[in-house]
RNA sequence: UGGGACGUCGGCAAGCGGUAAGCCCCCGGGUUUUGGUCCCGGUAUUCGCAGGUUCGAAUCCUGCCGUCCCAGCCA
């Protein structure tokens, strides 16, 4: 949906409804958003929906949104994930401006605040251990196959402590004279609650870990609950908008917000988006880069962003995907086929057309004359003629895709074999005389054909109708390059969906990666920089690679063109 | 046998008491020097199910059923 649509049918969704009603009722005076990323691994397709919800929805109502790294566990987040995730944000269009922030720079503001609440009699140090914690909450307690929560926890021996004491001994945490796990801060609010998040939830916790930022100041760290409505109280944040699996987290959030006495964000949960063919969470795609499935966050098979980048996918399709899958509160599993149909649109406009040959195969054209050489006219992009037309050398021998040979065409196929006439695109008709086959192996190692002089450029003067057209590379002038041809990482459409025992692992697909090593291309691929993404006529878009040398070029498979030929083949077999 | 949410076409998703938008996929047909693009046409008598209210219900009420989330001192 474009902008301008938008405007005319008013909020196109929920958040948007909510925004507005609030604006209107005066419960905010501006729209103030935040996309709130943990520095523990790279950003994916699934952050950029939330990227784009943030960014977007603010502009919406000429707000604005901050970027802010919600670091507040030292055991998994370093500087490098921070300028992956800076970079990648950006390149997906989006601008914070001055306003980058870190939880871990409201520390002592947070520390304060705990206080505050230990002053009010709300927080207490506990002294039991982690799995104390567990039992007194009352939770684990199987049913049949369900598990049910139903019994009320139990008081921590410790929950009646005095202020004066609780104050102290929580100084002791921050001090160190505690060792790490010993003792917990803990929000009292009810152990009988039927929201187990409320059966007073850990604020604190103590951890002798080194902080990417703050280092060794902290051996205590904030747990999220707790850090979260506070964070973005500090920073005005009007919609603190999440995904589903905080709505329980919700109450919590109010708690914290209400009792501290803070500026009172409020948060809004949508569902978070579900790819089919991949998996869309950092702790399986870490999974991935470590256990050496993918060639790192970046290959161009993971669905992260950098990943997608050296795909050749562009920000303004993956914008454009983002908008048409709407927000909603529906669990929710989107075809990758929509995707792939945003890629497509958008480099079809975009993209310049080449000729490369992936699979060739001779071609002799026995009446051209041995050495002659001619140079054709191509068109640059048929979609954009502005963007003009470029020289493309023929000669006697060239390659064709072997696909577009048969010796015994199969019932509709429309390209060469012998006595059948094709066109060349932007060369000359030609007509099939012959073929030869390696008598050992049986496959065809060169096409003969005839070329009618009176058709250069393609056109045929008279009115015959020659249905097929095919591409081919000039063999004098052929650039050899290496192809590297994606497809879906997962076999199955919901790769998560494994029987009890077995892994995700097992449905990554075998052929998410075909290398073509030697390919051919017209000379004018030599110039394509990297990173830019063309379109290889009749196969599809290709993404030049940073694996690419100056003398061998590297292009990896966006998506494939549309290919109807294949469907009708794959019908009639 | 707890709590929180969600169920509209194969997949997303509008709809907010007045008689089921749109997009992707799929299937036909046309144009075409990419079997690409583009264009035209076809795809839910029905909204998880069952009742009820109403002149009128996907929209309101009641009860079922199904799916997801919550048992980190992760976020």
């Amino acid at each position: 949906m474009s902008e301008s649509q938008k405007e005319e049918s008013g909020y196109s969704d929920f958040i948007r409804e909510a925004v507005a009603k609030d604006l209107k009722e005066g419960r905010y005076k501006e729209v103030h958003t935040r996309f709130p990323p943990e520095p523990n691994g790279w950003i994916h397709i699934g952050h950029a929906k939330a990227i784009y919800v943030d960014f977007e929805v603010a502009a919406s109502f000429g707000g604005k949104c901050n970027l802010r790294f919600d670091d507040t566990n030292p055991e998994k987040e370093d500087m490098s994930y921070v300028e992956a995730i800076k970079r990648d944000v950006k390149w997906l269009g989006y601008d914070w401006e001055d306003r980058e922030f870190y939880a871990s720079d409201y520390y002592e503001t947070l520390y304060e605040l705990a206080r505050k609440l230990i002053r009010k009699g709300l927080a207490y140090v506990d002294d039991l251990d982690e799995e104390q914690i567990k039992e007194y909450r009352g939770t684990n307690v199987p049913d049949k196959n369900n598990i049910t929560y139903t019994p009320p926890g139990k008081n921590s021996p410790y929950r009646d402590r005095s202020v004066e004491e609780n104050l102290d001994l929580f100084a002791r945490m921050r001090a160190g004279e505690f060792p790490d796990g010993s003792k917990t801060l803990r929000a009292k609010i009810d152990m009988a609650h039927p929201n187990l998040l409320m059966r007073d939830p850990v604020m604190y916790r103590i951890r002798r870990e080194p902080h990417y930022r703050t280092g060794t100041q902290w051996c205590i760290y904030p747990m999220y609950d707790f850090q979260h409505p506070l964070s973005d109280a500090i920073e005005g944040i009007t919609h603190s908008l999440c995904s589903l699996e905080y709505e329980i987290h919700r109450p919590l959030y109010e708690w914290f917000v209400s009792n501290c006495e803070v500026f009172p964000s409020r948060q809004i949960e949508f569902a978070r988006l579900n790819l089919t063919h991949t998996v869309l969470s950092k702790r399986w795609l870490i999974q991935l880069v470590r256990e050496g499935m993918v060639s790192g966050w970046d290959d161009p098979r993971m669905p992260t962003i950098a990943g997608m980048r050296r795909r050749g996918y562009s920000p303004e399709a993956i914008r454009d995907f983002l908008g048409r899958i709407g927000i909603a509160k529906t669990d929710s599993m989107v075809d990758i086929q929509l995707l792939e149909h945003c890629i497509r649109e958008d480099l079809n406009k975009k993209a310049s057309r080449y000729m490369a040959v992936l699979n060739p195969v001779k071609l002799i054209i026995d009446n051209w004359s041995e050495d002659k050489i001619e140079l054709l006219d191509a068109v640059n992009n048929p979609e954009r003629p502005e963007a003009g037309s470029r020289k493309i050398p023929f000669s006697k021998v060239i390659y064709i895709e072997s696909e577009d040979f048969r010796e015994v065409p199969p019932p509709k196929y429309y390209r060469l074999f012998p006595g059948n006439q094709v066109r060349l695109r932007y060369g000359y008709v030609i007509t099939c005389t012959g073929f030869e086959k390696d008598p050992e192996t049986g496959r065809t190692i060169a096409v003969h054909a005839e070329y009618d002089p009176d058709t250069r450029g393609g056109d045929a003067k008279d009115n015959r109708k020659v249905k097929g057209t095919i591409h081919w590379v000039s063999a004098e002038s052929a650039i050899p390059f290496e192809a590297r041809l994606y497809d879906y990482l997962f076999e199955p459409e919901r790769p998560m969906d494994v029987a009890p025992g077995h892994s995700f692992m097992e449905n990554l697909s075998e052929h998410s990666l075909e290398v073509v090593p030697k390919a051919f291309g017209e000379p004018a691929i030599a110039d394509v920089p990297v990173g830019e993404t063309v379109q290889f006529e009749r196969i599809g878009y290709f993404c030049k690679d940073p694996d690419s040398t100056r003398d061998s070029a590297v292009f990896n498979r966006t998506v494939g063109l549309r290919d109807t030929w294949a469907k009708i083949e794959k019908k009639n077999s």
